[in-house]
DNA sequence: CGTAATATTGAGTCAAATCAAAATTGGTGG
DNA sequence: CCACCAATTTTGATTTGACTCAATATTACG
């Protein structure tokens, strides 16, 4: 099923059993393109864009996948992936489907429900005003924080992606996302992050009160 | 697999052989209500919006449905609907997946893949200038003639949704979508249709030149 | 024919886009 | 560690396209 030589280039590769893979990918990085050959993947941790091509040739937006999406499914059917795919953010994928030949049919059911429920997600994302679209792709980036597992309050954290990301998400400009960004900082909702002894970056938040609406 | 209690209040129902059904809706009816039980179906022809229920408990487009499409897959995994079904026109429906107690993997692989790539559209209707997103509907609601046959030319049809559907879809306005379909009507790329004798609709209508960009 | 529901059109307002700097960050290499 | 440069982000000023509010017109339907 999952030849190494499906497996893209990447960051990091790490052979589990058999045709089990686990991959890394960086931030920016691109993970299958459009039209090439390759296998189907779930996301284990991170954010992935994925991009068609407009009948004009352009490239833009098609959907969001995050934690425990697959992309590729239709490379089971056709052989190629429909969509490009970039790395929004760090992130780890792994091989699908796990174990069995072909997919069962529960599973592919529970991947086709994700699916649809995703794209209602990302549609929502793109009506409202500015401030509330961006808090809420904010809010469906956000997991819980994997430090301490002694401190009982779960702390929310996130990991953004480049602000021309963000606009071609929410179907905004990147300045209006700075902007929308920036407001949630001064209300006290994003909380930067220093990465590791050094100074806070613009990417990675602790979310505060995450229940507050914009006003 | 499909019983008849499954099979919803429609405005004409046809049981074609066994367990194979043929529903018609009219314009603006319910087909399912969300959380309900029932069966998967599949649009033969026509429209249907499918609505979320909002964190806030509103009702919202959540996802845009046409022919060939199938809706409520996620009754074989849940039993219940996800999303609420309504005809945005007239449309009849058939009971999905034909034939075979469960659907085969490639039949569902098949779904999974439509189901990307219809949402991949809808959520480009959502961004660009509003004459756009409007004439990118039209055309994706588009449909030949079905008329005559002798006649080579493939002419185009449609037959729009209301206003208000077509801005909870396209994420405007309505009297903003109402603007954009004159605009259309004036520069000859939609034309109205008599709907039997009587004078023209403003929901049906022929499509003269496609390609054209509106400037 | 009359009424309710939809759709159209107009005028004024405002949120987001656009255009233009300036500031910050992330690397690279001395 | 620090200086430097390119990429990214932030901020400000102005413009504009879509929204809002309001009135009118048209269509659907009993």
């Amino acid at each position: 099923m999952l030849d190494a030589q499906k497996v893209p280039r990447c960051a990091a590769a790490r052979q589990i059993q058999g045709k089990h893979w686990l991959l890394r990918f960086d931030r920016g990085q691109r993970i299958h393109a459009r039209d090439t050959k390759g296998a189907a993947w779930r996301i284990v941790s991170g954010s992935v864009r994925l991009d068609r091509e407009e009948p004009n040739g352009e490239q833009s937006f098609a959907n969001l996948a995050i934690r425990g999406d697959v992309i590729g499914a239709e490379t089971l059917l056709f052989g190629k992936y429909s969509f490009t795919a970039t790395a929004l953010t760090a992130c780890v994928l792994e091989s699908w489907p796990e174990g069995r030949a072909s997919p069962v049919g529960d599973s592919l059911l529970r991947t086709l429900a994700k699916a649809e429920r995703r794209a209602a997600e990302v549609i929502a994302l793109r009506c409202g005003q500015a401030a509330d679209r961006v808090r809420r792709l904010v809010m469906m980036l956000a997991h819980p924080a994997a430090e301490h597992p002694t401190n009982t309050a779960v702390e929310l954290q996130v990991v953004l992606p480049s602000r021309q990301d963000m606009a071609d998400i929410t179907a905004l400009k990147l300045e209006t996302v700075s902007r929308m960004v920036s407001q949630l900082r001064h209300a006290g909702v994003l909380d930067p992050l220093r990465h590791d002894g050094k100074r806070p970056s613009q990417r990675n938040f602790a979310i505060r009160h995450a229940l507050g609406e914009t006003h």
